[in-house]
DNA sequence: GTCCATTTGTCCGTATGTATA
DNA sequence: GTATACATACGGACAAATGGA
């Protein structure tokens, strides 16, 4: 797996690539993922990072933590549709047009800079 | 204000006590928080103590936090869904993709320009 | 029942990144 | 440029739940 995107926050990465990895079959339903001391083994970073990125699976239902146990794959677990309600597609609508403006206005100061030289 | 019952986590009971204190008026709809690092000295706790307590609020939906600016409480404008037909969103999404798209061009470009010095 | 290894949960202190003013 | 504030990450520590020896 690649986490040098340096486009979003690693924690976020590792979610889309563990979420990935369930919807590609690798952890199939009701099965066990990996320890957080495991993950944060192979992909080099820390448990806490590992920590953020199962929280985001677990606020999209994907899987379920259990204490002193591990965590599963949602059994329900539905990948394509990970239940979100409009006003949440609306929020990152929102942040996506605000990111773009920014980088657009990025974009534009490297372009004076270029004309300038 | 009492953070040691000891009968659920720290940042539980900062988030329950924040939330009495927004439902008692003392943080009104609107209002911005005491910053991380004031709930954190005035506490006690460490400052990441305080960010779980108030990723607690956020979601519920209680506050909003604003990057650089602060924690605010949510009103109720904030708080109703917006009226968003899918199609509106839809074509937003369609719009962010075609300026993407003109971005990505755009940076090509200075790419280009910039391996010819 | 006790001990112990494993695993998640939480907290701390610090550091760095990024947005705002 | 400086200051403030939130966001994220790291590493270490201990608590709590689980299950097996």
């Amino acid at each position: 797996m690649r986490l040098d995107d340096d486009s979003r926050p690693p924690y976020q990465q590792l979610a889309d690539s563990l979420r990935d990895g369930i919807g590609r079959g690798e952890f199939p339903p009701g099965s066990q993922l990996p320890s957080i001391a495991e993950l944060a083994e192979r992909h080099q970073v820390a448990k806490g990072t590992v920590q953020a990125a199962l929280r985001v699976l677990r606020d999209s239902g994907l899987v379920v933590a259990r204490h002193g146990k591990g965590v599963f794959v949602r059994t329900d677990a539905n990948v394509e549709e990970p239940e979100v309600s409009l006003s949440a597609v609306v929020r990152q609508v929102q942040d996506l047009t605000e990111h773009l403006r920014r980088l657009t206005e990025r974009v534009e100061e490297l372009e004076q800079a270029s004309r300038r030289q």
